[in-house]
RNA sequence: GCGGAUGUGGCGUAAUUGGCAGCCGCGCCAGACUUAGGAUCUGGUGCCGAAAGGCGUGGGGGUUCGAGUCCCUUCAUCCGCACCA
């Protein structure tokens, strides 16, 4: 009748999927009465490809909590939506010519159906998409206010524009210096102005003025620039100088960009990590981005044939060492270099100067260890003992960070001294015995020595007193430098939010809300115009407004969708506001984030930092939107090839081909096999006239083909090759266990032929079996390859499980019976754990628990209600479908989404006598029982008085025994 | 080079945090049943050994009555960053 088979698993998935839709189970309100709990997955990019099994490993973690906080009494947000925006789908557009709007709706369509098999107990009402315009009105509303703001580093915080300009109005910016340090007024020059400066400034200096503050910004920026994609990209979508898509080469390239002043950020977003409970390497990969370094900024006065320049400024985090500088190093793009440069030097620099721009950027990080370098001719004066230091310049100092310029310290830094000996500069020791005349030393712990008024002093209290004599005598200050840069935010893409901006006489404008959201225009031309401007530009009257007002042809990057739509979730529908703060107080943080660890820089910090500009700017009681983050692993592919002579037309197992290398490796080393080595299948293969195993190929056989690392389905491969290998013999495999294919592990990838959909293991087992066999794997943050073997002892535990509320014959027998005592311990030790495993994410061991709970059930015969129900609930986060039958045969009416989830009773766990484990030495020889309160003393004896224990002791007194209540006995001999 | 992580049966993994190493599942072996299925059920299964017993958590050393777990050292693999002064 009712037996869990196939047919039936059908029949029940599907009904109770249609019924949680027809009652809109799923559907969250705010309710003031219930804690509320927010659990999100990190939305996916809609791929033409589709769902592979990697992807709902997290969706299914993070539902299996939302379930199990709902049957808590938590009132449990957990939407999901569409990353829409982005470049897949543009350059699909580009290739076939279809309007990414339509390829990307159709990519959603296909997600929410193959999402929609599997159970997940999403509030599609709340479905956001990032590409639709009544969602990226609020992303570019959210950016007019960054756009809007400031960052007041007194206060160390976002406020609006228009209170700078108050107080520029009032004081001028003589408190509130430009961020970008170089910036100079137009027409004035200088860095700073006056009240009655900024009173005079007409409209376009006033504007520039601004900009130089403004939280997003226009700038011109040295920004990577792809050619064959058209494009600029962000640092983290570069790879070792390449893209990340595609491989193509990157150069740096100048133009105006949006960016965003992160980097005032830097220090809220180290800190912030200290109370969000990431896991270490997550955390430690943002700081190492971030890449925070303190130290000073030193001026050196500058002696040079031309006297231009007067003076340098170096950035080190080690200003203790000034005494140990023997020479000064400058990147080759440095400005002064031109200027510096004496006459006796010019050819050598100009030489060098070119070496160094023929070098690409990838030969450059290729050979980081390759020292190179030229003397300028110029000296720096120490300002301290006055001593000339020559200029040098060289491709190890990065004009992009701190100033460009560096004081050589070889006896305590590796890379000043791999130069110094390289161009036999002479090395000043300044830390006594910690330097032996052949490596850096980088201690702060040396007594300081050669130091002048440092001498006797350690390393780590010298920099202090440098900085304060710096500061005495104005030439340097503490300074503290990071290695992050603001975020590039301008695309040269069509399938992106455009900037909500208007540009007047080349100065951007922000739009009016009430003119949101500027909507993407149709195009039939997505081909970016490759000069440098997106797409949007080919669109001349979308772009030019009217004679005198321009629009922005570039769109924003994929972060910024994806930067906030978290809270968008909370109130998605709102036409007022991007979520009004009822809701956004109410669902607050994100209580549980679940996603792959590769969004570790960009997203988390950009959603990081949005959330903190909307703290700051008065729209979130909270600053950071993650309270805990949870990676979970990539699964990856086995890939599988099957081992071919092509000439001889032959097939052999991966089995038979591996002992033919060990053998034919044995014949080579030894001239004969060795005793114990298989000749056979030399011999077997000379048959063939094959003598070598590299005279076989390997050939890609598609996943879909292979049965438990086996060939499967030998005609399928067949077809596939379209006949090609028709006519090749399949050798009979030695072990006769089937067709052993050679098999590894790669990323899952269509392009791969190991692509595995949910929809094939949904099909044959169930969304129920899937979900539990996802979560068996093993630990949710554990990279790990997909393999379906194994899949059938999930499915028979659903069946077992299913069995106890039925008869053999199928019929559904559940009795009121008393359960026994033994029956309640099997359920609370049950109860207990999952609960505890849930807590902690570590689900493989809650399936675990379950099946050990069915399999002792089953023994016990037990179908007793007051045992079996608490368990249905239990175990509906798990396996939602099956258990809301059982549920419904069990007699409610109502959905199990509103059973409560029963707290364990410790009182029947509770026992009162213990076996334990007797030790002798260390190792277990018996077991005895006693009771749990029985003192130790009294164990003691009864131990040492026990038959085996005599027969080990053999008479003699132990030398002493340990007995730890509840837990073991050891006696020491 | 720096940082993070991981090494346990044939395989995926587990071990109440210092207390019986190998739970659960796959695979494998044996048996039962049978409508012969890639089905189901029962039992077994770390390695060596006939057994007694011995050996076992990448290797070496240490702390401890007791170490997969703590400390030192070393090796291997994966991931991230990589001339950041």
């Amino acid at each position: 009748m009712a037996e869990y088979s196939k047919e039936e698993i059908r029949k029940i998935e599907d009904k109770w999927r249609q019924r949680w839709i027809d009652k809109k189970v799923y559907k969250t309100e705010i309710d003031a009465a219930k804690p509320k709990y927010y659990v999100l997955d990190m939305f996916p990019y809609p791929s033409g490809a589709g769902l592979h099994v990697g992807h709902p490993l997290g969706y299914i973690a993070s539902d299996i909590v939302a379930r199990f906080k709902r049957i808590k009494g938590f009132n449990v947000l957990h939407p999901m939506g569409f990353d829409a925006f982005g470049l897949p789908a543009e350059q699909y557009a580009i290739e076939h010519g279809i309007d990414p709007a339509i390829s990307t709706e159709q990519n959603i369509q296909n997600f929410k159906r193959q999402l929609g098999k599997i159970g997940f107990c999403y509030d599609w009402d709340r479905e956001v998409q990032t590409c639709k315009p009544e969602y990226y009105k609020w992303t570019q509303w959210i950016f007019l206010q960054i756009f809007e703001s400031w960052y007041n580093r007194k206060k160390q915080k976002a406020e609006r524009i228009e209170l700078l300009i108050k107080i520029f109005e009032s004081e001028g910016n003589i408190s509130y210096e430009f961020p970008n340090t170089k910036f100079r007024i137009q027409g004035s020059g200088k860095d700073s102005f006056t009240a009655s400066d900024w009173k005079s400034f007409d409209e376009k200096v006033k504007r520039e003025i601004l900009m130089q503050y403004r939280l997003a910004y226009l700038a011109y920026a040295d920004v990577n620039w792809c050619e064959a994609l058209g494009t600029v990209l962000a640092n983290d979508e570069v790879i070792n100088g390449v893209s990340y898509r595609g491989g193509f080469p990157v150069v740096k390239r100048q133009m105006r960009q949006w960016s965003l002043r992160i980097t005032e950020y830097a220090d809220r977003l180290l800190t912030g990590l200290d109370e969000i409970d990431f896991s270490d390497s997550m955390k430690e990969i943002q700081r190492n981005w971030i890449g925070k370094s303190v130290g000073a900024k030193i001026d050196f006065q500058v002696k040079s044939e031309k006297a231009v320049v007067k003076s340098m400024t170096v950035f080190t985090t080690r200003p203790d060492t000034i005494f140990g500088v023997d020479f000064m190093v400058v990147a080759p793009e440095h400005e002064m270099v031109k200027e510096i440069t004496s006459t006796a030097q010019h050819t050598d620099v100009d030489k060098y100067l070119k070496y160094v721009e023929s070098r690409s950027e990838i030969e450059r990080m290729a050979e980081v260890k390759k020292i190179t370098g030229c003397f300028t001719g110029a000296y720096a004066v120490n300002p301290f003992n006055q001593r000339e230091i020559p200029i040098w310049i060289s491709e190890y100092v990065l004009a992009g960070y701190g100033t460009g310029a560096i004081m050589g310290v070889p006896c305590g830094d590796e890379r000043d001294h791999k130069f110094a000996k390289h161009f036999n500069l002479p090395i000043t020791n300044i830390i006594g015995k910690f330097y032996d005349g052949t490596e850096a030393n980088p201690t702060y712990d040396a007594i300081l020595e050669n130091s002048d008024f440092l001498n006797g002093l350690i390393m780590k209290e010298g920099g202090k007193v440098v900085i304060k004599k710096l500061e005495e005598k104005g030439i340097g200050t503490r300074q503290v430098n990071y290695k992050m840069r603001d975020a590039g935010w301008s695309r040269q893409r069509y399938w992106g939010e455009p900037f909500p901006v208007v540009f007047r006489d080349d100065t951007p404008y922000a739009m009016e809300e009430k003119d949101l959201p500027l909507t993407l225009p149709h195009s039939d031309n997505f081909k970016p115009s490759g000069s440098g401007e997106g797409p949007l530009a080919n669109l001349k009257e979308w772009i030019n407004i009217n004679k005198n007002e321009r629009r922005d042809s570039n769109t924003m990057p994929t972060h910024a969708g994806a930067a906030w739509y978290f809270l968008r979730y909370m109130d998605p529908h709102n036409t007022k506001a991007f979520a009004d703060s009822k809701n956004l107080d109410y669902w607050g943080q994100v209580d549980v984030y679940i996603g792959g660890s590769e969004h570790a820089v960009a997203h988390l910090l950009y959603a990081r930092l949005w959330v903190k500009i909307l703290h700051d700017l008065g729209y979130l009681n909270f600053d950071e939107p993650f309270k805990k983050l949870i990676n979970q692993g990539k699964i990856t592919a086995f890939s599988y090839f099957i081992h071919c002579h092509t000439e001889k037309r032959l097939f052999v197992s991966d089995e038979d081909y591996l002992d033919f290398i060990e053998a034919h490796m044995q014949k080579i080393e030894n001239e004969e096999p060795s005793v114990n080595a298989d000749t056979s299948i030399i011999e077997y293969f000379l048959r063939y006239e094959i003598n070598d195993p590299v005279e076989f190929k390997s050939i890609k056989v598609p996943s879909e083909f292979v049965v438990n690392e086996k060939l499967g389905n030998k005609q399928g491969f067949l077809n596939f090759y379209g006949g090609t290998y028709n006519d090749c013999e399949f050798l009979v495999p030695k072990s006769e266990r089937g067709f052993t294919l050679e098999s590894f592990v790669e990323k899952m990838s269509k392009s791969k032929y190991n692509v595995v959909s949910p929809d094939e293991i949904v099909e044959v087992y169930g969304a129920d079996t899937f979900r539990i066999y996802e979560m068996f794997l093993g630990p949710l943050e554990q990279s790990k390859p997909w393999s379906t073997s194994g899949i059938d002892g999930s499915f028979k535990f659903l069946r077992r499980f299913w069995n106890l509320f039925h008869d053999p014959t199928g019929n559904f027998k559940v009795t009121d019976a008393e359960p026994s005592r033994e029956e309640l311990k099997v359920l609370h030790k049950t109860l207990k754990k999952v609960e505890s495993d849930i807590e902690h994410y570590s689900f493989n061991t809650s399936v675990s628990e379950f099946m050990i709970c069915s399999n002792e059930l089953t023994s016990l015969k037990c179908n007793k209600r007051a045992v079996l129900e608490p368990l249905v609930i239990a175990l509906s986060p798990f396996a939602p479908h099956m258990t809301e039958e059982l549920w419904e045969k069990l007699g409610h009416t109502d959905t199990i989404l509103n059973a409560k989830f029963q707290p364990f009773d410790e009182s029947y766990l509770k026992e009162n006598a213990f076996n334990y484990p007797i030790s002798i030495n260390g190792k277990v020889r018996a077991q005895m029982n006693f009771a749990l309160d029985m003192p130790k003393e009294d164990i003691e004896k009864l131990v040492l008085a026990s038959e085996i224990v005599l027969k080990w002791t053999e008479g003699k007194a132990p030398k002493k025994v340990i007995v730890v209540q509840g837990r073991i006995v050891n006696v020491v001999l």
